[in-house]
DNA sequence: TCCCCATATATAGTCTATCTATGGATAGAC
DNA sequence: GTCTATCCATAGATAGACTATATATGGGGA
């Protein structure tokens, strides 16, 4: 039926403000700091996080620098704006709202 | 920004699952089961749920037959199939595993 | 009696977000 | 010198959820 789902859709946005709320990370970071926190078990797909970049550099909760990473590469690192950390608390305070709600279902209270 | 939203996108089929696996119900029940068990705070869309139940009917995860309903009224009442228990499974499975890792990323393990 | 609300099903069209697929480029290892 | 991992980015396909709309009726209250 449907292809493997790499992630919940709608959790993308949180799981990179997050990320960029420890510190600022390029894209290819962001992807790897997710991988590994979640043990493999996450995969932000390249053609999902760039788009979702450019999304919220739009939005204002994100900017953006080229500089030089540790390996001596070029890369564009994003960095959460002020705007972007209030977002974030909004978003973690959404999704725990949601997932109580969905196991308050699951379960049958 | 985006519009409200109403569900975390991809856990739809879980909710419905869910619900029939308590008994059968038809459309309109199930949606007033996952609004009331989540405190109102999931609401499933009358175009969210006629498609998903078609779907899940196409899938075989569950067969419909027409009813009357306590209030006297026609209505299509839903069931889980054997297969559907299985998927069930599977789908709660896998939700569990995904928040589990959502959750390792947002507390930054 | 008549109107309205809650109940009940369903589809067409839109929108958004994610995935697939692709293209390009370079540092460093072997 | 070639290969792999690192890095950016976009176009197109797809799926799933939402908006809007259409239809219909039972039962309660004015």
């Amino acid at each position: 039926m449907g292809r493997k789902k790499e992630l919940l859709p709608g959790t993308l946005d949180l799981l990179i403000l997050t990320t960029l709320m420890r510190s600022p990370l390029h894209g290819y970071g962001i992807a790897l700091s997710i991988k590994r926190l979640s043990d493999d078990f996450l995969t932000v797909e390249e053609g999902s996080l760039y788009p979702a970049l450019q999304r919220l550099l739009l939005q204002g909760w994100v900017k953006a620098e080229w500089k030089m990473t540790d390996t001596n590469r070029r890369a564009r690192f994003y960095a959460l704006t002020a705007a972007g950390k209030k977002q974030l608390g909004l978003e973690v305070t959404q999704y725990e709202q949601m997932i109580a709600a969905i196991g308050r279902v699951l379960k049958g209270a």
